[in-house]
DNA sequence: TCGACTTGTAATCATTCAATTACAACCTAA
DNA sequence: TTAGGTTGTAATTGAATGATTACAAGTCGA
């Protein structure tokens, strides 16, 4: 009752290099998210991608290269998501701003489910000291504010808070914290305290069997 | 009038192994806190310290060794730092919680000066993924955390709000929004906002010339 | 159906880098 | 002084990795 199994076909399916190169930023996003520009491989892209390193490598020029356009898409996402709660009705009774802190808040943390997103722009925001990279990163990060200072009409300090509550965010799920959830009260409870009613969001992403190297 | 330059002696001085494991403890910190851990390489920790790079790794064993070394001691200075506030009389006339809040954050900030420690730290931490460096990081996190809830008796809303201001420091001088405080009015805005009076503390340290590569 | 284009890989290269080995220079206690 | 330990480097190695090249297999219009 062995079933013959096509697991593994040598080459790849054809299909239009358009939708080949989503593919790669998905898996790009995810590999780069985990380990960050110089801890990925284009190799370990290419797998995640079920392709050949090689095509990787050809469709994007360089590592480099493929990392911006990573950093690019997330840092669009995060724009869209956010203008999209900017252009919500104001209900009656409140203030736009105060109406808005909540609703952004909430958007941020819903980008959780894409994965890569939050994890790549922080792995970005770190690399800091590369003169490519880093010039994108400080650029997007000074983008977000002015969106939240000007568009969203938050005060400097107001700003600040959010933006100090959403690095939190980022740095637990980077550390993992949630795969200490069960064993640990103090993570526990620091989860809980950061993540609020969207806990349960971050509890089933990060227990993928995503363990391995 | 040209002067004999001896600038580069093809041997370090000789000095006792405790006191140049200092030294290159003192050097890794600085680089794995711009580059972290995988885009750090032992030889530039090497010529850091002014040494060779096998004698960095016979020193310490493994590359790996020689992070959580540099992970353990940063861990243990913001320990020192945070303890000596809590060692602290309060002064009559105010809550003790109400005292430490703003004196806690003050000590955390004046880590800075150090350069290497919050980095470290910060690079530490996105490398949740690694088995052994992400397991140090998490505990080491979980530490600080109970040393706010339980020593300094924060609420747990109370400590990620803290913590919440650490990350997005940390994440500011990572990404080396300083840079652009000159030029950039939203750069400006945002490390006044985040950093408050300890902002000069920043703009001395970051405008060494440590721009290469 | 044939020729050009597209989509993919295998093989390989050159570089980088952590780690090892072998050795040199220095210090110090007997 | 000299033997043994300490502090250091030069040279090298082996593995990893980004990139290149050459080629194969599929697709599609004329």
């Amino acid at each position: 009752m062995i079933e013959k199994i096509p697991e593994k076909p040598a080459v790849a399916e054809r299909i239009p290099a358009a939708l080949r190169r989503e593919q790669i930023l998905a898996a790009a996003s995810r590999v780069f998210g985990e380990r960050g520009y110089s801890g990925a491989t284009t190799d370990q892209v290419a797998q995640a991608a079920g392709i050949s390193q090689p095509y990787v490598v050809r469709m994007f020029g360089t590592k480099e290269n493929l990392f911006l356009e990573v950093l690019q898409r997330a840092l669009d996402k995060l724009d869209i998501s956010f203008r999209a709660v900017l252009a919500e009705p104001v209900p009656e009774g409140l203030e736009r701003e105060e109406f808005l802190a909540p609703r952004l808040g909430a958007a941020y943390v819903d980008l959780i489910e894409d994965k890569g997103i939050l994890m790549s722009l922080m792995q970005a925001f770190i690399t800091g000291h590369d003169p490519v990279i880093g010039a994108k990163a400080r650029s997007g990060f000074l983008s977000i504010y002015r969106l939240l200072r000007e568009e969203a009409g938050f005060e400097a300090e107001q700003t600040a808070d959010f933006l100090a509550h959403g690095m939190l965010m980022n740095t637990l799920l980077a550390l993992r914290l949630p795969d200490l959830y069960q064993e640990d009260d103090a993570a526990c409870e620091l989860l809980t305290a950061a993540l609020g009613t969207k806990l349960d969001l971050v509890l089933h992403v990060s227990t993928a069997p995503e363990n391995r190297s």
